[in-house]
DNA sequence: ACGAGATCGTTGACGGCTCATCTATTCCCC
DNA sequence: GGGGAATAGATGAGCCGTCAACGATCTCGT
């Protein structure tokens, strides 16, 4: 007895749903509309943000890996792709002959400082629009408590 | 006056950042759990629950795309895939000689019976024991408003 | 000073997603 | 019944993400 049940109540499965319809449908119309307006996904957006705002425009690999929580392989991938179109540029780093800076290129500047305003109304426009602020509080308290949730729990 | 501002307020942008954070990570998880578990994608898991469930193991080409909210393209790559892998197979119809039946071949179903009380077993511990009914129900309402809102908005 | 192990980052293979374009059929209206 | 538009689905290019394996450099104990 006391044994895990197989499946999730009606109310659980009914609030997973709605959650993930929701997650998907949203991201995925920022990510298009993203696209559209600025020819950038968002990794590009991403990295270039946490680059300018978090790392002055210059940052060690894996510093920046660290920064937006990616693994160091997709991170590489990802430097590999914007320094093909000059959005960064990989800079040799004296004190570690293995480690490298990251640095946003005046291309990437430009990219992002005009991206953002374009993607931030989006969110407002998509998202926090449809919320008061309490919803919004609401969401953040619920969204923290499964990351510090998740964060107890093995993988 | 009564511009849009150009930023969210800090109250905004701490819902949306830890929102995100939270989907991000949550998914990510179980994505990578299902992969270990089942050898199967998030497209494959769904792809198949909808068809066994929805469709009774067949479904027409189409009905299946809309009943996950697909593209078309979409889903005939993920056809395609799935198709080599064994997990369904395409069967002519009468009917309509563009069209297509998508059915769950006997792989298909074991690979989703297997994979689905793992893969729920990962959403309640990961997602559903973290939070209350109640909290469950607050995300269920505020996942549909945020989806009521995207619906009137153009793209 | 040297060797084991840790750390920094890259690479290749593979599957997944989007967009644009294409073919084959069917519908419908004259 | 013939021709144009709509519909069903496939295809190819290009970017993105994961995993596993790898080479290069650094660190630290002895």
């Amino acid at each position: 007895m006391n044994a895990t049940p197989r499946w999730l109540t009606p109310e659980q499965k009914a609030a997973w749903d709605s959650f993930i319809r929701m997650q998907e449908t949203l991201i995925g119309r920022l990510t298009r509309q993203l696209h559209v307006d600025s020819r950038m996904s968002a990794s590009d957006f991403i990295v270039l943000a946490s680059l300018t705002e978090r790392g002055g425009g210059r940052m060690r690999f894996l510093d920046l890996a660290k920064s937006v929580e990616w693994e160091k392989s997709r991170m590489s991938h990802q430097v590999a792709r914007m320094a093909k179109r000059g959005l960064v540029a990989r800079e040799e780093c004296p004190d570690d002959g293995r480690g490298w800076f990251i640095v946003a290129t005046p291309a990437g500047y430009r990219a992002i400082e005009e991206a953002a305003p374009l993607h931030v109304a989006h969110v407002r426009r998509l998202f926090v629009d449809a919320l008061s602020q309490e919803e919004l509080d609401t969401l953040a308290r619920i969204s923290q408590r499964v990351l510090t949730h998740m964060e107890q729990q093995p993988d």
